[in-house]
DNA sequence: CCTACCGATCGGTAGG
DNA sequence: CCTACCGATCGGTAGG
């Protein structure tokens, strides 16, 4: 059945899904071992410290969520092409990489202070890329006149919280919850619905 | 000035700022001790154990919500205002109870199966009763005929997730906050709202 | 609420 | 990757 030793990937996977699961102080280095079979100490011939396991996963999400941004930049077509191009993305993240991404959005305050402030950073860049659309949106009249910065807040909001109660084994599938995001972005649940699209 | 000694519940709120900012596994007695001006194994005069300061906060949080959905239901009128009043409320309890309501949200999983399985419960019977109002504008004309479950989860994702950027300083108060979120909530950002909502 | 302490567990290391 | 270990810190307690 192959070799038993795990690489270095294999550690940071573990790690990740054990700090989505318990917390990066809740996950101790001899808890990351079992998972992996070996002692705790033995994993210090793969990793410098529990903190840079943490850097690593943390770093893992913030990647997959700014390419998920220039994607979205560079969709041609109107800004709510754009805006569907960034929701789809960030929902095929979360589906597709559950435990790095609520790793990178609950356990990063843990941080020092340098790689903290790294990830706040690329949080403000993703949420200004989505602000860029929504102004851009309601130039072109992809969206109403009124969209600011709250309405980025409200849309990163629903996005976000798809870590807290998706279930890869459900029956909703990201083409499905992407719909269903962007229409509940762009209409809302009000009755105006049904006079505005007949059929 | 007054006595130096602490009340049970002085020493149960700043296990809940602590708790919040920093985690439950994140907090020792000895921080929890220094907030309050005292050492570590002195806390065990007020309270049995740290799991306990734990379920108490969680409990004050969802003491909260639950009230909140009992005056949303109680609330006269159309579904739209029993939707107000439960969005209105929700964003009361957040920013007014930034703690606890953090601590509630994120560190219940750390509770012994027992506490945790009745915190779920009690997030179920609250998002029930969202589900419930929902269901009744449906038929009322409140909102479109198509809304569902998950609808709701957007909403709830929306107001929860206030705890995470909601500055009590900034400029934003509740009264703003709750409109938003419900004009959001109604009508979304599309370019639908122009039309249906001239003047 | 302090003094003084307990056993358990933590992140991490030397040497193989 | 294991053996064997380190100092530090943890939640918690007895006795005052």
């Amino acid at each position: 059945m192959g070799q038993a030793r795990n690489s270095r990937a294999d550690v940071v996977k573990a790690a990740g899904r054990l700090f989505a699961e318990r917390g990066y102080h809740g996950t101790s280095m001899r808890d990351l071992g079992r998972e992996l079979g070996l002692l705790g100490g033995s994993l210090y011939a793969h990793v410098e410290s529990k903190q840079d396991l943490l850097v690593e996963v943390v770093q893992q999400g913030a990647e997959l969520f700014e390419a998920v941004a220039s994607r979205a930049l560079a969709t041609e077509g109107t800004a709510a092409d754009r805006l569907r191009a960034f929701i789809d993305g960030h929902v095929g993240v979360v589906v597709d990489n559950l435990d790095v991404v609520r790793t990178y959005l609950n356990e990063a305050r843990v941080l020092d202070d340098e790689h903290r402030a790294r990830v706040l950073e690329a949080r403000d860049r993703y949420e200004a890329v989505l602000r860029k659309i929504l102004a851009d949106g309601a130039t072109d009249g992809s969206f109403g006149p009124g969209v600011d910065k709250i309405d980025a807040i409200f849309i990163l909001s629903i996005l976000n919280a798809v870590e807290r109660w998706y279930d890869p084994e459900g029956p909703v599938d990201r083409a499905e919850l992407t719909a269903r995001v962007l229409g509940f972005v762009l209409d809302g649940i009000g009755a105006g619905l049904v006079a505005r699209r007949p059929g």
